[in-house]
DNA sequence: GGCTACTTAGCACGATCGGTCGTTCTTTGT
DNA sequence: ACAAAGAACGACCGATCGTGCTAAGTAGCC
């Protein structure tokens, strides 16, 4: 994360006008979406630029390559997930509540189609699973800071006494996510509620057999 | 809906030649693999017909557009996931060991890589939940097929006596179902075996606690 | 009130996309 | 044996891909 210095090129930190911020923080937001639809290799610069209301040229002046685009459109969609699902949740006191809330988040930001075509990053490492390099490791830096709050929510509930300390959390946090990743996909693909409903149904259970 | 004469195109059965059946299946095979690397969509002919080592036009000729290619591809990737995961998984009893069986080859045909990007229809699904058409009909009616096989195994189990009967199949199914998409997933990306051991202990543990 | 650097647009490039065409070779039905 | 049709080819099409180059406009600092 450090600045190096001695590295090349990277050096000049573009010192960016005020519209011009304003205007790449609204490219990528519509990228975000976008590619949750036709993927990231799927997004094309004339496609986004034309939902944006600006020439190709224009827009890929603000990133040198198509390769700086996506890796910018991970951040900002990481930046929206925060916002939306992790920060809100984040109130919440720690353990199974906040727990909770997480999977609450996650299923009503899903729901509210902030992304239009469900979880920025389900359909992400899905994706890019198969393509290594940076914009897979940004993806998956992210699904596993996910991975590892929902396990970190489920050992504050053990120490709290709320569930049973046998149960191994970053397993726990596995087989949550993974009721969250396929309520997901199914309801992307169905627009049907009712495959949030067996996340939340599988969810209860899990925690009931889990409960002290 | 019935025969016209007059009406040309569609009611030929194009009779093939058995040279051509030969090559068009072998096409359809390196199609399914291909397509779990790069999506239905990113499949492109030439590159394909590179792998196959016959020219585009050629490659071309034998699908008279790139959709029916694709439909042509789901339906051989779903004839490779038939013999390699179903059928020698219905040879063992109904119920939970078929359940099981049904389970573990799942994990054993990834795994071992019977397709490169792992399941065929986990990919193709997550790319395709976005994109109403025939194409995503077909991917999702393989996979309700898979769901639905699931929650046959266990209602017979329930039926036998080996899980308790006032789980509700479907749920379960559902539940069994996105450990096997989450772990796929994981295992794709990561390249690591224990994903799967993720899934198989998730299982177990789902299972026990229906045993009666 | 300029000067400078960022913003945006226009235009053109080489590569690749799905798809068509005309042709040649080969299998198959009669 | 001969004709109909399938299989495969190379050349080529228009469209779109990412990307570069150049020039006009404009916001922000001295």
């Amino acid at each position: 994360m450090a600045v190096s210095p001695t590295k090349r090129s990277a050096a000049r930190p573009p010192r960016r006008r005020s519209d011009g911020e304003r205007r790449r923080a609204a490219i990528l937001h519509e990228a975000a979406r976008l590619a949750t639809v036709d993927g990231l290799d799927g997004l094309s610069l004339a496609r986004l630029a034309d939902a944006v209301g600006m020439s190709k040229s224009g827009l890929f002046a603000h990133f040198r390559s198509k390769e700086q685009l996506q890796l910018a459109t991970v951040e900002a969609a990481s930046a929206i997930f925060d916002e939306e699902v992790i920060e809100p949740a984040g109130e919440t006191t720690a353990g199974v509540p906040r727990l909770r809330a997480y999977i609450e988040r996650f299923l009503d930001h899903v729901e509210e189609g902030v992304f239009p075509g469900g979880c920025f990053f389900v359909s992400a490492v899905s994706e890019l699973d198969t393509h290594p390099g940076p914009l897979r490791d940004g993806a998956m830096a992210f699904s596993q800071r996910w991975l590892a709050l929902l396990a970190e929510e489920v050992a504050a509930g053990q120490a709290a006494g709320e569930l049973d300390p046998a149960g191994d959390p970053p397993q726990i946090a596995f087989e949550l996510n993974s009721f969250m990743v396929l309520g997901n996909m199914q309801f992307v693909a169905s627009s049907d509620p009712a495959a949030l409903d067996r996340v939340r149904r599988a969810v209860d259970t899990r925690l009931a057999a889990l409960a002290v």
